[in-house]
DNA sequence: ATTATCTATAGATCTATAGATAATGC
DNA sequence: ATTATCTATAGATCTATAGATAATGC
């Protein structure tokens, strides 16, 4: 072996630097070369990591990604206060810390890149891993009479991409991202309360 | 001239077409040659129309767009009437009624693409067409005391990704989009409520 | 003469493959 | 022998340019 390590971490480290691009600029904007600079390797170099090419490793990056946001979210949920105001905002915490997954541009710009196997695959995942578990917090919420009757599928939508923009507001105030969140969050709370 | 009428009116259909493919999968992932295929000519031709070429074309798009969504949005809120509700619910149909225009993306991903002169243009000009009206009317709507504090830019920019959100949401549920972005619209407005 | 297209193609990427090379592990 | 890179390059796009062509307007 010539520069990097052992094999898992070198290749951990390689679906980091991916990640954080792709996730940055989207699919067709981030060459193999961009990545092959970040890792400092040569384009033709990251044929050995992932033979399947750059379709291949999005999926790998995309799926990884979604995997451990599901692991993440679940954890700070079952970490947080039960009530949906302490959860909410650690999930918020939690995704704030992450490279940003844009869904909508994932489904809008990124998936019809790919083949339609690939794409059907990360687009239930994307619902399995990221929507399912703040569907299911609101659903509970619901039933401890937290807050009224509301579309958990739209409104876990909405707190997703309410994450994104404060991802994107962060470049150009210097106020924390995770006080834009919970200024964002408290907001819908007390719209969805019971009155 | 050979197919196409008056001059004018070509320009205005080909900034159409190209303002639904750029709206729908963005700058990277859009190739000259879809453009004119949905236009119906060889990929060359659009260099009659747009001798500037992909990126010229792009950025015209884009601030024909941007100028209409000031236009468009400025004529709903003076019809509207003079309350919160009325005035986002206005524009949000508005806005739904349009290709959609994701501020995120642009940024994200379209922006880094183009030069450094266009991506600030069209940086600021998005800034001052989509998120300025809207801040504005967070800001009277504060004034007259039906809203609390917020940051009015934050909440704008929430506000336009909300619509973006519906503007997906539709392709999984039958709901019509209105009705969707009326439930999260009535949601925020109880959340900014004076209380 | 002007307008709106076309064909053909240069030049610049980008993805992907083939084969060489160097370092380590047995 | 295996692992992790490299160089070189084929093949496929994609953008952009040059020059030809056909229709209309004067």
């Amino acid at each position: 072996m010539n520069a990097k390590g052992k094999s898992g971490e070198s290749r951990e480290q390689l679906l980091q630097l991916a990640e954080a691009l792709f996730g940055e600029r989207g699919y067709t904007a981030v060459t193999l070369r961009d990545i092959a600079n970040a890792f400092k390797v040569r384009q033709a170099a990251l044929y050995y990591h992932f033979p399947g090419g750059k379709e291949d490793l999005f999926v790998e990056v995309i799926k990884c990604s979604l995997m451990r946001h599901l692991d993440g979210l679940n954890r700070v949920i079952s970490q947080a206060e039960p009530n949906l105001s302490s959860q909410l905002n650690q999930m918020a915490d939690w995704l704030l810390a992450q490279p940003p997954l844009d869904l909508t541009r994932l489904a809008r710009s990124d998936l019809p890149a790919l083949s339609q196997e690939h794409s059907q695959v990360l687009q239930e995942l994307g619902e399995v891993c990221l929507v399912k578990p703040i569907q299911q917090v609101l659903g509970q919420a619901y039933e401890r009479g937290e807050i009224r009757l509301v579309d958990s599928k739209l409104m876990a939508t909405v707190f997703l991409s309410l994450i994104d923009t404060v991802h994107d507001m962060h470049r150009y105030k210097n106020i924390p991202k995770q006080v834009l969140a919970r200024d964002v969050i408290d907001i819908l709370l007390d719209g969805m309360r019971r009155r």
